[in-house]
DNA sequence: GTAATTGCAAAGTATTTGCATTCCA
DNA sequence: TGGAATGCAAATACTTTGCAATTAC
């Protein structure tokens, strides 16, 4: 999975004209073998103790490639911190996310994929993609 | 509705121990004569036409205090403005926002509700709100 | 009168951009 | 070599906060 990727982003940037760098390759490995949704500090950060040259902006414009790539998917929790997550060839799930510890848990429920379709149809949209997300507790925060 | 809504804001006022001011009026009344997604820029904009002396941070305190007393609800539709919605008597629906011109339609569907709560429950989630957005183009929009 | 509220400006966050230097093809 | 990428700092966009003056109860 991992050099699934790794190939999916050199690809990319080998269509796109563009270069591949030192830095893109370090922060594309700490990306994949970080957990699925991580924040943009939290990669800066983990890069930082190895790499403590990279800058900021380094990591900003490289996750926007990695996006562009189709290999990650910016989103955004309402916490005002943008994260990205890893995406599967074709994959698409929701999530459960715990406003009290901050655990998110992704799902699949394709009944729920379908009525949506149904609802888009129903309004005459065609609909790109969609974001599901449900708060609440998780069963050990609700002790 | 507009009726009940100032009732209640009122009620919610008076019981914090807060104080009716005019620019709460004001702002209130502005509100709820306005479209259902209201980012901040725009009220403050519509408000300033009539009342320019009506500061950027009264505004947004305001629109919290609206959303404390349950009268609006804070969304983000991912564009880096939080807007503030209409939100009537233990109503909930969804949205499906048009990607090409803007346009955000609203809609209910109880079987997805339904269904998002039997997921929260296979994994011991207790569900305190969610949100369903679906991204796409409007009929218009494809021609 | 007193505590809450306002309006302004300044301070915070999160993110983006300009630019000289460095690096890859 | 030449255009792309980097790293830094400055700029931007949105939102919050501090504070003196004002206002509601």
């Amino acid at each position: 999975m991992k050099r699934v990727k790794k190939q999916i982003f050199h690809d990319y940037i080998a269509k796109q004209g563009l270069k591949s760098t030192r830095q893109r390759d370090i922060i594309l490995e700490a990306f994949l073998s970080s957990e699925r949704h991580l924040s943009i500090e939290e990669l800066y950060l983990k890069l930082r103790a190895k790499h403590p040259n990279i800058g900021y902006a380094t990591v900003y414009r490289t996750l926007k490639l990695f996006a562009d790539s189709g290999i990650a998917r910016e989103m955004q929790f309402g916490d005002g911190q943008t994260r990205y997550e890893h995406v599967g060839e074709g994959e698409h799930h929701d999530h459960l996310v715990c406003t009290g510890c901050g655990t998110i848990i992704e799902f699949e429920n394709e009944t729920i994929e379908t009525l949506q379709n149904e609802v888009a149809a129903a309004h005459g949209f065609l609909i790109k993609t969609h974001k599901l997300e449900l708060y609440g507790l998780c069963a050990r925060c609700q002790r």
